[in-house]
Formats: structure tokens, sequence, C-alpha cells
DNA sequence: GGACGACGAAACGGTTGCGTTCCGTCCTGT
DNA sequence: ACAGGACGGAACGCAACCGTTTCGTCGTCC
């Protein structure tokens, strides 16, 4: 019962987006009276929060196969696994751009990617650094905007297929651009 | 009268999103009848589509700094700037998320990004090839995700500020990964 | 100065969703 | 076998919007 509200809320998300979402819509393709949802949450924001929240839980283990490289493609493979999910990649943004004006689903999802993303960055710099792939001062952070970013970018902005081929040489460039040293700061401010 | 709705059209986007949005509101927040939007726009898709393109019509003069990282880096700061304006921010990612399920938006969006995008990146990737700084084969494609990306997942994305700092190093580690020969190949397929 | 067009305001009937209430049924636990 | 709880369904009054129509008022052009 709970199960069916929660897979229609995710379907409804996914075909209307949360701002056309109704809780009667959500309750009339779950096979439910609406009295069911509102047994169970007091309003539409609670209930996307509390559904959302149950899934973003996940644990992904930080990848350890050896190199930078290697870390960084499996990194690659999973998000976009994930992103290519036709209810992930629709819902996804959608949360997003609610999130712009919604505290409460900012919160959601911060936790939901900064904090588990984090960690994940951490782990594999610092494996890479240990190995001696990368100098110690290499940013984490940085580290994940040059891999995830342009990964979002391609699928969810720019809408185009991504390819094998294109995670390899995603990969490959962002582990090349990490590993190269600090250049001397050739060419410096403006021009 | 027709801009008074054009900026109450941004503004509702802004505020609600587009699924939310009502031509009712519109008209209120223009101070007009909704006669007179229906006497512009058949629809609200139309009408936003219109508006829209207006507005992504301008033209980015490509950059011409003298290397690579400086065009890199005037790019960033151009994208960084129209993404901070509060009424971008907002409305980006909102309709990049309807397009999602609207095609008719996914077209205007994908003429506005893609097709300027992507004559500016092959112009300064061709700058930087004449005056050697990469190799010929260099993927402007490539270059543009690696650059836009990180910095669209950091403003939309991850919602954490964007600093001077930030870009300056950003420009450097995509002008840096570019210039890099193609590495040869080292730790092939998996792990 | 007279005609025409665009305007706003208001109202139309219809649909959808809100959040709540009530009722009759069915399932469960004991 | 019985009691209690959760269920679906239906209806409640209320609000917002839909897209259209009507009407009276301006402003503008010739």
């Amino acid at each position: 019962m709970t199960e069916a509200i929660r897979a229609a809320v995710f379907d409804e998300l996914a075909a209307v987006g949360y701002g056309r979402m109704s809780i009667e819509a959500v309750a009339r393709r779950a096979g439910v009276g609406k009295t069911a949802v509102y047994r169970r949450w007091p309003s539409k924001l609670q209930m996307v929060i509390d559904v959302v929240s149950d899934v973003v839980g996940y644990d992904v283990p930080a990848p350890d196969t050896g190199s930078l490289r290697g870390d960084v493609r499996m990194i690659l493979d999973i998000a976009a696994r994930a992103l290519r999910h036709p209810l992930a990649g629709q819902i996804v943004p959608d949360l997003l751009a609610e999130a712009a004006r919604t505290p409460d689903i900012a919160r959601t999802l911060e936790r939901a990617l900064r904090d588990t993303q984090r960690g994940l960055g951490e782990a594999i710099v610092a494996a890479a650094v240990t190995r001696g792939e990368v100098g110690p001062a290499t940013d984490a952070g940085m580290a994940l905007d040059l891999a995830l970013g342009p990964l979002y970018w391609h699928i969810a902005v720019l809408r185009e297929p991504v390819t094998k081929s294109y995670l390899d040489r995603l990969a490959d460039t962002v582990a090349t651009a990490l590993a190269v040293p600090r250049p001397p700061r050739a060419a410096d401010e403006a021009h």
C-alpha cells in the first residue's frame, strides 16, 4: 500500500513535475483513496521529501580500481547509469529547479548530493595521493566538479547521448588534468 | 504593454515555475486583463517559447584574449554572470526540467544553448590550435563540456557560491587539460 | 470629430484540486 | 467469533484557472 503510493509519487513526479503534481493524481495513480495519502503525510511537500529521502539514502561504495583514472571512470559510470534512468533523469532536474524556491527540498538534495559525494571525492583523491598519482594539495571538490559537471551538463542540459567512448575520454581528461603538476602560472592576469 | 507582459512572464516563471504558472497570474502581475494576453498568444506554451526565444537570441562575441586560458576564463565569467542573475538562475533550471517532457521547449533551449555554444567552442579551440597551444585534433565539444559543466554543476546543482578564485582555478585546469598531449593510454581497459 | 481598434473588467460554465468528513467494507489479530 | 483499525469511495464547500464572450471606455489615426 505505502509502497504503491511511493511508486506513484515517482511516476507522477516524472510525468508532470513537482509543480503540477497533485495529491489527487498520486492517489488515483496508486489506486487508493486520497484519504490513504493524507493519513501518511500532511502535505505534498512532506510526502515528496520523505519519499525522495528514502531513495537517495543509498551508499555508493568508494571505488578502488587501483588507478585514479579507473576510479573516476567508475564514478562516471555509476552516475551516468543513474541519470539515464528515465525516472531519475526526469525527476532530478525537476527537483533541482524546485529546490531553488523550496528550502526543504534544497536541504534534502543537499544532504543527498553533497555529503555522500564529498566523501567519495576525498576517498578517491586520497587514494591517488598515496599512490603518488597526484600532489597532496589536490582539491577533491574540484576533482568531482570536473568529472560530474561535464557529465550532468551533457545529459541533463545538452540532452545529448553519452557514449562509453565519451565517458572514457572524460575520465582520461580528468585524471590527466589532476595529475599534471600545477603549471608555473604562465601568462597571468588578463590576456 | 506587450513589454509589461513579457516581464511578467519572466517574473512569474521565476516565482512559481513553468508548471504552476497560469495565464491569469501573468495578466494579474502585468496589470492587464487576460484578454490582452490571449490576443497575443494562443497558449501558455507558445507564450513562454516566444518570450524566451526573444531573450536568448543574444550573440555572445567570441572572446579573443590571446591565450586559451584567457578565452576560457572569459567564457566562464560570462556564463557565471548570467547564471548568477536571480531570474536566469531560477528560470533556466526550471525550463531545463520542463524540456524533458515538452519537446517544443527542448527545441527552443537547444537552439539557444547548443548552436550558439558550439560556435564559441570551435572558435576558441581553433584560435588555440593556430597559436599552437593545443593539438589540431582537440575536441571543441569536450572543451566546452569541461568548462561549462563544472560551472553549471557548481551553481545550479550544488548551489555553492562561485568565487573568482574558483573560476580562475577552473580555467587553469581546463586549459591545462586541453594543452596536455594525449597521454600514451596508460593502464587501459578495466582497472 | 468621428470611427475603429485595443483595452480592462467582469462574468460565463466547466474542470481540477484542495483538505475534511462520513460511511460501509474488509482484513487482522486474538 | 468478535472488535478495532485501515481501507476505498463519495461527497462536502471552497478556491483557482481554464478559454470565451460581452460591454463600456479610452486613445489614435485620418
